[in-house]
DNA sequence: TACTAGATTATCT
DNA sequence: GATAATCTAGTAT
């Protein structure tokens, strides 16, 4: 009954992700994330922990200091992704959110794994089903994300979020990872998720 | 189980 | 040249 959440039809489209980003963080929720390589594999998570990065009165947004060539899908229209490089080692997947020129994000944190398991754990070279998506660079790592993936449209048929509508009760919480802005309560979940990063 | 250090590079100042 | 929206392995308890 869940499985059909390869159905490109039952997406979501443009238009939800030029909403206000904090709505746009908290409806991913429960989701579920679809992505088709070339060779057909096809991996999907259902999305457990999202963030959210506004683009005003928040300084730990990559977007405070203005548009500059990294943050630059920031600034896009909304619906396409946005990945970033840091410490060296971890690539962060994000889904833009609101209109063109607006500068705000949501950062996938975590997911549960639900097809291409076997290519999720070849990604990862990890076994360990919870932890396969589990944090933003598992996350990222696990469906092959890059910085190449930059101002990628996600409501496309090889890439798209399908639009689960189960109900899920929801934490919110502040934001993990950071310094600036760290009291901000713009970190959502799903309660009790097993897969989320921390409890 | 809990804490700490080290990895490692694109991006911005 | 410093910093960073992290993860993991290793050591200590």
């Amino acid at each position: 009954m869940i499985n059909n959440f390869l159905d490109f039809d039952h997406s979501l489209k443009k238009e939800f992700f030029l909403q206000d980003t904090e709505t746009v963080a908290k409806q991913l929720l429960g989701k579920i994330l679809v992505k088709r390589f070339n060779n057909n594999t096809i991996i999907a998570a259902r999305i457990d922990e999202t963030e959210a990065y506004l683009s005003l009165n928040d300084d730990a947004s990559h977007s405070a200091c203005g548009k500059t060539r990294r943050n630059a899908p920031m600034f896009a229209s909304g619906g396409i992704a946005y990945v970033y490089f840091i410490y060296g080692v971890h690539f962060c997947f994000n889904i833009v959110t609101e209109a063109e020129g607006i500068g705000s994000a949501v950062l996938v944190r975590s997911g549960k794994p639900l097809m291409g398991i076997d290519e999720m754990q070849k990604n990862r070279n990890s076994n360990h089903l919870n932890k396969l998506c589990s944090g933003p660079g598992n996350f990222a790592k696990a469906f092959g994300f890059t910085t190449a993936d930059n101002f990628l449209s996600l409501c496309e048929p090889n890439i798209f979020i399908y639009n689960d509508v189960t109900e899920h009760i929801i934490t919110v919480s502040t934001r993990i990872g950071i310094k600036k802005s760290a009291d901000l309560p713009l970190r959502f979940y799903i309660t009790g998720s097993e897969y989320t990063s921390k409890k």
